[in-house]
DNA sequence: GCCCAGGTGTTTC
DNA sequence: GAAACACATGGG
């Protein structure tokens, strides 16, 4: 059921190309991890111009953040919103990556996701969105938008907790890191275009 | 001016 | 536990 579903929003949507990176860093899988905690409750086009910022001002490795004082990130972060609480996030981000792992590439290729969860500011979607988009490790990003378009179809339950989401969609699809990448981007395009707060009478979905 | 956006941590019942 | 709140910018 859920992948019929998954298939239809291909077909109507087709690839989405996720996840949106300019490749600035290095490696440019960090550009993932600090676009995933930079759009933490953010219209993606300000987290954009906050590492358009980043990208203008060459930092591009997780040392360059260690190394950058505080004030001068926050104001290149600015436009991305609640920069105080993101630039301290980015710091742990970066710390725990370097201090534990030595390199962002070994931090990727051996970062557990109980691990990740204990990073201050990194909650269960953006360590799943770090595991899925950066690490290519099958967990099924679970947001808002999961939560509305599943919960309007009936098929989940708008109480469900995240976990419970995630295990849901992780159950009732193919282990396939390919499928989960495309069908969270499926779902964020979708909910933009015709599943927002107030529904869309034309919802293909229904 | 109001509402919303690819959440998370803390405080308070 | 779960509900309420703080965190902040920019676009519609």
């Amino acid at each position: 059921m859920i992948l019929k579903i998954y298939k239809k929003l291909l077909k109507e949507h087709g690839h989405r190309k996720w996840w949106p990176v300019s490749g600035f860093t290095e490696p440019k899988e960090w550009e993932i991890c600090i676009g995933a905690i930079l759009t933490q409750n953010t219209a993606w086009k300000n987290v954009e111009k906050a590492l358009r910022n980043l990208d203008e001002t060459s930092c591009r490795t997780a040392g360059d953040i260690l190394n950058m004082d505080m004030s001068k990130l926050r104001r290149l972060i600015k436009p991305s919103g609640f920069f105080n609480q993101k630039a301290k996030r980015l710091k742990a981000f970066a710390r725990y990556a370097i201090g534990n792992f030595g390199s962002v590439g070994n931090f990727l290729r051996n970062i557990t996701r109980e691990e990740l969860l204990k990073v201050n500011g990194i909650g269960p979607e953006t360590a799943d969105a770090i595991l899925l988009y950066a690490c290519s490790k099958p967990y099924f990003v679970v947001d808002a938008y999961t939560k509305r378009i599943f919960s309007r179809l009936g098929i989940i339950e708008q109480s469900w907790k995240y976990e419970q989401v995630r295990e849901f969609f992780e159950n009732n699809l193919p282990k396939d890191v390919q499928i989960y990448q495309e069908f969270h981007a499926l779902i964020v395009k979708h909910a933009k275009e015709c599943c927002k707060k107030v529904a869309n009478e034309n919802c293909i979905l229904k």
